[in-house]
Formats: C-alpha cells, sequence, structure tokens
DNA sequence: ACGTTATTTCGTCATTTGACGAAATATCAA
DNA sequence: TTGATATTTCGTCAAATGACGAAATAACGT
C-alpha cells in the first residue's frame, strides 16, 4: 500500500498538485513549502518509492515530475483521481500562486535564500 | 482529505474490498479480520466519516455498506481506484475466501463466538 | 584537489495513529 | 423492568509518522 500511505499526508499531495505545472526542484518545492530542506526530501523519497514521481538529476540540481504514461496502472489512475478530486482547494490555489513567484526567479537565487532562513 | 487519510490504512481498505460483495455486519468484519470489535468500530467510523461507506440499523445490528452512485465524485472515484488497482492482492483473496465462510453462518452464532476468544 | 552548493541520510523529539479492554449506549427478549 | 446482546466511546499504551538540524554525499567551479 505504499501508494495509499503516500497520499495521506496532504503536504505530499500538494507536492503532487504542484507538479502537474511541470517538473520542479527540491529547492523550488522547499520554497514553496516553507519547510526544511530535509523534510521535503523525505516526502519526495516516500513519494517516489511510491512511484507517484520520477526524478532527473541535471547539474546540481534533482528535478522531480510526475510519470508519463508507462507508469503503472495503479499510480496513473491514483494520480487522475489526486487531480480531480483535490486539486480545488484553497490551500492549491495559494499554492499555485505562491509556485508562479518561485518559477519566475532564478533557481541559483532560490537556494541560496535558504540558508539564512 | 479525510478520504486519503481514510485509505491510509490497509485493514480499511481491506473492508471496502470485503464490502464489495454486499453489506456486512460489525460483527461479521470483526470475525473476519480476528481484531476486538471497539478496533473495527473505530475503523469504520473513519471510513464513515470520509464518505467511503454508508450505514444501516436493523434489528440489533448496524450494517455498512459502500454508497451508491449518488455519492460525491471524490468518493466514487476513490472507491474505484481501489476496487481496480488493490483487489489483487494475495490478502484480498484470502480474505474473500474467510468471508464466504462467514456468510454462510449465522449471524447470532458469530456474534456469540466473539466473546469467548 | 579544494571549497561551495544541492540533496539525502541519520538521530532525536513531539504528535498521531492503531490496538486493546472497560465502560457507556442502544436495542431486543422475557 | 431486567438481563442479554451489538456497537460505540473513552482512556491507555506501544508503534509509526513527520518535523528539524547536523552530518554525509554528490556534483560543480576554480
Amino acid at each position: 500500500m505504499a501508494i495509499t500511505k503516500a497520499l495521506s499526508d496532504p503536504n505530499r499531495v500538494r507536492i503532487l498538485l504542484a507538479l502537474r505545472r511541470g517538473e520542479l526542484c527540491v529547492c523550488q518545492i522547499t520554497e514553496m513549502f516553507g519547510s526544511a530542506p530535509s523534510t521535503v526530501s523525505k516526502h519526495l523519497s516516500i513519494l517516489h518509492h511510491a512511484g507517484l514521481i520520477v526524478s532527473r538529476k541535471s547539474e546540481r540540481w534533482v528535478y522531480y515530475r510526475l510519470p508519463d504514461n508507462a507508469a503503472l496502472a495503479a499510480v496513473r489512475e491514483a494520480l487522475r483521481w489526486v487531480h480531480k478530486s483535490l486539486a480545488k482547494s484553497d490551500e492549491s490555489r495559494a499554492d499555485a500562486k505562491k509556485l508562479k513567484q518561485i518559477l519566475k526567479t532564478d533557481l541559483a537565487v532560490i537556494c541560496r535564500r535558504q540558508k539564512c532562513c
């Protein structure tokens, strides 16, 4: 039941919804949440282990994104459900707004910002 | 996120899968699990609160069943996913077998059996 | 190689969760 | 009403979870 466990935390669902726009690196997601990088990394690891996200390493960043259609049916259907049923919350809308700001900013700037706070 | 929380426990998923056959009373589910009635009742309460099951009281028993098509879309889709994606486990098959035995037995006999053990 | 940067892993701690039995509630039968 | 039965609620306890910072890893630029 890796999938159901992975979906049981609201922060992990937020990540899945945020990734609908496209891939994000760990520090962008961290910036969106305002929580510690290690916390975000743990959530990503749980989602990854469930097959709900895939990763790609480029330069010094790790990018996560939703899997393509080749993913297991259980995964595809679960993601479909999440997007269809959980995307309309106020929180989700607020996240989308914040994400828009983050995507405008240079990656390096975002990462540097995390150390001070 | 009542639905995702409700689905995050394997025992609750087992209940949802068992109810595909039709309604069951608390003591039948308890018999299937071999756990304490209070434990099962708690699980049922969580599922009920999420809208994933509905209840009916008759004589001295409370029966739980899956909701009909009038249920919220999020609920219907979640149940569809559970049945499509999680019904093929060995555990699920074992449960189905055990359930078949339980359904052959008289309700009163099953309930009485729970006190001694 | 060296320091810098991005991410992960690990250990710790507070909170949540799930299991149980005991007690409360609700229903039925006499 | 009284006793019996089915379910729920409550309190307790052990185990799992999520958050964090510190340390370990991995990758880059010089």
